[in-house]
DNA sequence: TATATTTGCAACCAATCGGTTTCGTATAAA
DNA sequence: TTTATACGAAACCGATTGGTTGCAAATATA
């Protein structure tokens, strides 16, 4: 079972959970109603942001509340931290190694 | 065909390349002998990844130089930038959520 | 020119994905 | 206590995914 952050925000469906439940959590029925497929299919994209953490549940009563763990978000920042560097950059960075290849074989 | 920049990244053996060009533009066969699958594996990875734009290719001769596009991957962060503030608050906004709740049914 | 190298593309295959329907359980309401 | 509601889990299904092998085209080299 591949439980990984990227992999969960793959999917449209879920980006789009994440963004409704941002701004408030909600549950499971809820959510579902913004959607055109089946309350069952919701679930099951909740239970995989769960599962890989980009959720966090709270039950009251019969109901359960889905809130955005923003801990887990900052992760994909971390990831992509690695690279901002790089698009600050002006250089066309190919264009450089083309050049000194060119170069070398002069 | 869904070609998506999320839908990229969620492979981990896409983001390994990522990574492997960041730091310098390189060949389809130079990439390939980073990992154990086959080299066409490999060209079907950098073929998803052309066609979302997270990577440009540059023809020399009979070789194609793949190299990352900053640009796209701005996007991803873009993305992120709407939730950040949501990470950076010290609020448990669920917890204010059901106090709100709670407190009207007294 | 003949041969080797670099690459993309197509066909195929098992595994996974996102959806459905059906069911069981737990809590709230009548 | 009986009934309605909220939810997750399981079984199933077609489409997509990531991998393979085989092949054709273009460019470099002998």
């Amino acid at each position: 079972m591949r439980r990984d952050v990227f992999q969960a925000i793959a999917d449209p469906t879920r980006r789009a959970i994440i963004l409704l439940i941002a701004a408030q959590a909600m549950t499971p029925n809820a959510i579902a109603e913004h959607f055109d497929s089946t309350r069952q299919a919701v679930s099951k994209h909740l239970r995989i942001l769960t599962e890989c953490e980009l959720l966090k549940q709270e039950q009251s009563g019969r109901e359960i509340y889905y809130q955005l763990n923003g801990t887990k978000m900052k992760e994909i920042d971390k990831w992509l931290e690695q690279y901002k560097k790089i698009w600050e950059s002006r250089f066309n960075q190919l264009d450089e190694v083309l050049l000194t290849l060119k170069n070398k074989k002069k």
